[in-house]
DNA sequence: GTTAGCACTCACTTTAAACGAGTGCTAATT
DNA sequence: AATTAGCACTCGTTTAAAGTGAGTGCTAAC
């Protein structure tokens, strides 16, 4: 099943005209293109032949062809050549790490954004999980008599933060002192551990000194028990709405009541292996995404893999521009949180 | 142009008819309600009244009636019976506030999320300005030598940080100086006057004490500048797709997109009087929003206005329960808050 | 004042016909 | 042997016409 070169030329003008018109390519409008000299019927002959081996299909008897999920898969993995980016595009990209004074949240989310609007496709970002990260240093800020602010920092400059109760007989004093233990004792600590460590170091040390001990201590920890997970950043999503493929309205509602729940999509987004990751219709193992491809790349620090970047489009998309902008932007997201958390 | 009994009653009954079915109520249909004793000639005879009045309209000559926008305005003014919650729905409120530790974005979050389950519609909540808290300490935690993560806590017991980048010449005591005159000096401050109180009053203090004063002044101004808006939160977005009002794409595309824009919400939100304020169709001065109702509700801590809740929903809309829902769930949140909050 | 009856309206559904983009196959051409 | 012109055929889409039915307005009778 070795597909000839005019065969290979075909397939590729019919995915490129698809992927533009979103309309059934046809022999005649085919034969018409520059890069086919060749008469209707001979084109017809071809296409019957790569229709036979699967790589593409009629949406009915009568009608042009549409490339199959397999015809996608060939394109991309042998046919695609890689778009090189206008300058335009390029700065676009490089403008979201512009800004002197930035918040990684902040970048994640005009990552999202701006990629989204690059491609008109929906864009999804998985933000780097948080409970790996070491603690670096924990606040407790009491607003008033009953009620604090507790802050952890990690050694990545997240920050997160809870309201805690105080017990009523806490002075300043042992606020100070429990501070103290917990930031001695949790140092250091990846933040998914803290609540185990609490128990195992910190109850001691806080029964020694502090006064409210049990209160405090049960407080504290259930604080920290609270898994932080990656965090998930959309953008784009009504750019679905604009897709002819979406034009029902069941369709776009099964599709989006998925990308509603999180847990699923992280899942879907976390499980790729480093560089770039496409799958194509029912490669996502899920009926509504059979008219979806999805394009993941991960961004890292130095070694260490942080989080994913992903474009969610039609089967139907701009493979080349998509895989190219992604490249692109892991690329500078890398280096960028590569040179901004990894000299200590 | 007074109502009599009979066309409260027919009124009354179309609009409660039409936001169950969605569909034109015929003169046939309502003679066969229990409440309506009357034959379909006689009720034909009203409506024509009631379609001179303004209240309700036809789509087309043939077609049942429809409530016009005044019809919805004089349901909703002097027709509706306040629904009374049952005992479910009132418990699910009050699951939004059982949890122990607290923090306010996430029981903000959770209010979205249950008020749009429990409706169906589009659920919108605008947080607290935080710009007009007062700031209770800043805090800067050095993460490497370059970059440092600065964090505001407010009285409310929000949290902002930022992660800014430190002089090479900074050594452990500056820094820790810095601090103590950033508190000294910002300590009770309202958020959005931290920029100008810097330069006015921190300055000449950090000249004298500080080595590298000017990277730094210049650092952390930047850094307190951005302002810090109401957040918004959405939920339900999703649920717009089933209304049979939006099986049009196009409209949906548009609705979304004028909702996408964060800015403009806020303000359709924010502009609203305290209590439950009802806008209907085109009362909201948008032609996207021309077959919406929104509904929004303050809440407050003590008498301190602090924030929106809102549903988006079709002009069909049950306002009776979405008002209920709304009231009962402010009242929660006002009082909540008050609690947490207002004890000094 | 109320109601039964009837002609009328108009969106929606159904059916049939015409259209046209595209195919597969065959026979002629290169 | 490969290519192409020609032609019958398929089938979704468009257009037109006819039929259906929910609902109305009006009038005359109760």
């Amino acid at each position: 099943m070795l597909l000839t070169d005019r065969q290979l030329l075909i397939l590729q003008v019919i995915v490129d005209d698809f992927i533009r018109s979103a309309q059934p390519v046809g022999s005649r409008s085919l034969s018409k293109k520059e890069e086919i000299s060749l008469s209707s019927a001979t084109i017809r002959n071809e296409m019957a032949d790569l229709e036979e081996m699967g790589f593409i299909e009629k949406p009915h008897t009568s009608s042009g062809r549409v490339p199959s999920e397999k015809g996608y898969r060939y394109y991309v993995d042998h046919l695609l050549s890689p778009q090189v980016l206008n300058n335009q595009d390029i700065s676009i990209i490089q403008s979201i790490f512009a800004e002197k004074i930035f918040e990684f949240e902040t970048i994640i989310q005009r990552s999202a954004k701006i990629l989204s609007e690059m491609t008109n496709y929906t864009s999804i970002v998985l933000g780097p999980a948080v409970n790996v990260n070491k603690l670096k240093k924990i606040q407790i800020i009491p607003l008033n008599k009953e009620t604090a602010v507790a802050i952890l920092v990690t050694d990545t400059g997240h920050v997160e933060n809870r309201t805690v109760s105080l017990p009523a007989s806490m002075d300043a004093g042992d606020l100070e002192k429990t501070v103290n233990i917990l930031n001695d004792r949790l140092s250091g600590a990846p933040l998914s551990e803290l609540h185990d460590k609490i128990y195992k170091e910190v109850a001691m040390l806080l029964k020694q000194h502090i006064h409210n001990y049990d209160f405090m201590l049960h407080n504290i920890a259930e604080t920290f028990k609270v898994p932080i997970s990656e965090k998930l950043f959309f953008a784009g999503k009504t750019n679905m709405l604009t897709l002819p493929e979406f034009h029902d309205i069941d369709k776009v509602r099964n599709l989006f009541m998925m990308i509603d729940q999180e847990e699923w999509i992280s899942n879907l987004i976390r499980s790729k292996s480093a560089g770039i990751n496409v799958k194509i219709g029912s490669e996502n193992e899920n009926s509504v995404m059979e008219d979806c491809s999805l394009i993941t790349a991960t961004y890292s620090a130095g070694t260490e893999k942080l989080g994913t970047i992903a474009i969610l489009g039609p089967t139907r998309m701009e493979y080349s521009r998509v895989i190219s902008l992604l490249q692109l932007l892991s690329r500078d997201l890398t280096s960028v949180l590569t040179r901004l958390y990894h000299l200590k």
